[in-house]
DNA sequence: AATATTTATCGTAATATTGCAATATATAAA
DNA sequence: TTTATATATTGCAATATTACGATAAATATT
């Protein structure tokens, strides 16, 4: 065992759950902080910022990029990444209901 | 290697990745999601309402806990879980900062 | 007291993640 | 064309996560 038994929970969950998961990392937090901070695509300055080997932070931005969450072009030798507003404003909207939920509710038991 | 560099990146950041991580599998989503659907403390049927056996529920309900993302309170020979508002506030607020960066954002060259 | 019920913990196997050195790839510059 | 620069990929070791059977602990019921 050990893998994690996606097929017994519904899509959205599944989906939430994987965006969460490319979020868990301090490193891809830093990551998404600092595409945030500059404002702009920043092409290869990432490497310079993180306290992580070129190649670990090639493989954070994959996972990112998988995830939906940042999005990367080609301008010569560099790849320009930055930040990918629609799965962040889905994101957004999952989380509006969690935390709408949260402040309307009545009972508060433990 | 294989474990996280923590101690290279922020208190905040690794707090936030640390909450994302917490809620970065479906059974753990599903275990919030029928926390607030039930408005409610619910006293062991999370178990049931899950495809998984209860020693695994048990230890998602245990991280959810050390994540300060839900409370537990014993009442007899069951444990009453409910959702900790006060940690979904905080992490309702750095995502708040996020949120409100993206939709400030008037860049947007990928 | 003996038994049932509920939840937690232990032990362990399967799988996933993290990190980096070495290397590959691809464009830029000389 | 050769060399430099930037990013990705491969391969591998260390560690973490996921899942569950077996069992423990603790209260409820009989």
């Amino acid at each position: 065992m050990g893998a994690t038994k996606t097929a017994h929970f519904s899509t959205a969950q599944n989906d939430i759950a994987n965006l969460m998961k490319a979020l868990a990392h301090p490193a891809r937090i830093a990551i998404i902080d600092y595409l945030l901070k500059v404002d702009a695509c920043i092409c290869g300055d990432i490497v310079n910022e993180l306290p992580l080997a070129q190649p670990t932070v090639s493989q954070h931005l994959k996972e990112l990029k998988n995830a939906g969450l940042i999005k990367g072009n080609i301008t010569g030798n560099a790849i320009c990444y930055c930040i990918n507003e629609t799965t962040f404003i889905k994101f957004q909207n999952y989380l509006a209901l969690v935390f709408g939920k949260i402040n309307t509710k009545k009972t508060n038991c433990c």
